[in-house]
DNA sequence: CTTGCTCCTACAGTGACTGGAGGATGCAAC
DNA sequence: GTTGCATCCTCCAGTCACTGTAGGAGCAAG
């Protein structure tokens, strides 16, 4: 066909690496493709977006459990799209979880950072912080 | 000795699983302690002091190579904190630089669920969304 | 003596890739 | 026609920080 693509080709128009393709295609989130006489891989136009598709989501944090998932709804675009503003929803409160995680661990730390004195070893606020947990206020 | 503690002692009192502090005992960051006459680990008071800040650490997101670098630190009062201080300060600036990410992964999954209309796959926002990036306002 | 808990070693599995070995293919230049 | 290089192939090991399992041994109470 005029439209083939090599895995090289498909890397360069999805932005993910070779050895990913081929994992992902092992993983059952990208389908075996058909392959030339040399055995080589062959992919088209679809290929790529469904690719895109993929890597948008795993960027945006989907694991791939739910991305083998919202594959499979795309695929058939006559249900009903509740089951994929579930999973979006999951997942944006386990992002804001994650947020809230981390401002506290920056907060921990930036009062450990901003109450040393930088002398010694022996004095230093991070050692002490981090060796009692008593210190921080059960932010965590 | 009286103070002897076994390894399911110490795990309570410091609250990290027994195959972890064996796991930490391998990887170098807790030392092969002492045994008995029946092959069982004895630990200390110390053992757990070092379990404890082990785990505070972890739970402050520090990595285990990073770890290693501070508890060799702490075991040498003496020497200047500036280390130590750098190790944290680089930590810092990674969580900040997760909570700006996380904070624009939650902005482009808000924005996709909040214009969805809630019908068919076919006209779901988050689909579409996931298949174009250049909907996203460039936050990633 | 038996029950039930703790402990021992050693190894496989997790998630989402990444990197390398060792070889085959494809294509252009000389 | 052959040399050289990029790309491709499969298979496997490694990453991080654990977790869990199998298969056994130790130990205290009833
Ligand atoms: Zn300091
Ligand atoms: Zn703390
Ligand atoms: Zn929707
Ligand atoms: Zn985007």
């Amino acid at each position: 066909m005029a439209g083939d693509i090599s895995i090289g080709e498909l890397s360069r128009r999805a932005g993910v690496k070779v050895t990913t393709i081929r994992f992902y295609e092992g993983a059952g989130l990208m389908p075996a493709p058909p392959r030339s006489e040399g055995d080589r891989r062959l992919y088209d136009a679809g290929h790529v977006r469904r690719l895109s598709f993929i890597r948008h989501a795993r960027e945006l944090g989907f694991e791939m459990e739910d991305l083998r998932t919202l594959l499979e709804l795309s695929d058939r675009p006559d249900g009903s799209c509740g089951p994929v503003d579930e999973i979006a929803g999951r997942h944006l409160a386990a992002v804001e979880g994650k947020i809230a995680k981390l401002t506290a661990l920056k907060g921990e730390l930036s009062r450990m950072l901003e109450t040393c004195n930088h002398g010694a070893v022996g004095e230093c606020r991070v050692i002490e912080a981090l060796a009692d947990h008593s210190h921080c206020g059960g932010e965590h």
